[in-house]
DNA sequence: CTAAACATACCTACCGCGCGGTATCTTTCG
DNA sequence: CGAAAGATACCGCGCGGTAGGTATGTTTAG
């Protein structure tokens, strides 16, 4: 509730990590279309004015909400690489990972329906892109093989049905997938 | 334009038609949040009451949308099945084939675009759920294997790129990951 | 055969509402 | 005293949806 409470003590980075916070617990709950200025402002206990001040529009809070997201996935990759001891494949592994059990990223984490935007949203579209992009070519040397390239788009695909399909929880078969695709990054050909 | 034309000969099959195609093509060229109700009668010749004579609300006009075009991959995919030889994988290859170079469903047609909204759209997925699970009780005996299952995600991991790179057309690559699912199909393990 | 009776197809005009966004004021911190 | 942080009040707009009217078709009774 916007208690009328300037008395507030002023801690503009916690009310930050709120608003981002509640706007993801909103979209998990209501969908991506609840995401509204007015329930994110009210569920962070801040009014719409004191969103607007940290987010410039809705846009804003939106692209802050996913590069957020974004650099969690890249810390989690990031050591999941640095923990792998075959070097081939080993950013495949590490996305495929990600996608299935992944802490920020992953089936079963609030993050995984709100990610559902990055389909809808064009500049959304632009920052995964471009993230990538940019790691494809950071792991060329090691990643750049076209079957471990049918790799990641099988996860993709299996991201996508567990978000059509609305589950809340992982499926035997989607396991079983997961392993399976795991294995594939070992064999070449 | 809605012209004062009651005169009009009435052809409710034709205004139909028109209305789905309409709203279609609008989706194409403003993405598919420029689907509104006013846009859509308009761009058909009709009123917005027209339009809520033939669609009862505009989720049943985006539903109808879609029924349409599962109508469409359906006999798509049950044609592409019956010229195939090879009855193993029959149903899988002729997925993959609608996914990438499909009439009804393909990239580069406009429907690709439209499509995005299965993702979005809780009612629409059901649908889509639906038709998949039919078709997978169907082609149980042929269709049922976990490495065909693979073929077909990574098949929606393709159309999931796709789309999100909002390309307009099919670079090498991606013709090289549809001839790799195709193969992937023939061989068992 | 015809005209009343009903149903279908479509139009015009209107509405309420919830949204994103702005302008301005107050409070607190450095 | 600034400037940052946040509150309050307000706005315009475009959306989906409704109400009620008017033509055109189709059926049926006499």
């Amino acid at each position: 509730m916007p208690a009328s409470a300037y008395t507030r003590a002023k801690q503009p980075e916690q009310v930050r990590r709120a608003l981002l916070d509640h706007a993801a617990a909103i979209a998990m709950d209501h969908g991506v279309s609840g995401i509204t200025v007015q329930a994110v402002a009210a569920a962070a206990g801040v009014t719409k004015g004191g969103l607007f001040h940290h987010f410039g529009s809705k846009q804003a809070l939106i692209e802050g909400l996913f590069a957020d997201l974004l650099a969690r996935v890249d810390a989690e990759i990031d050591a999941a690489i640095e923990a792998d001891p075959k070097p081939r494949g080993s950013f495949t592994r590490a996305y495929v990972n990600a996608v299935f059990t992944g802490k920020a990223f992953g089936f079963a984490t609030p993050w995984a329906t709100l990610s559902m935007v990055v389909v809808t949203d064009p500049s959304l579209r632009r920052l995964w892109n471009d993230w990538m992009k940019a790691r494809l070519k950071r792991h060329r040397t090691n990643d750049a093989a076209p079957e471990l390239h049918v790799v990641r788009l099988a996860a993709d695909g299996a991201w996508l049905s567990y978000i059509t399909t609305g589950q809340t929880r992982m499926g035997a078969d989607l396991r079983a997938v997961h392993d399976r695709l795991i294995a594939q990054t070992y064999r070449r050909g």
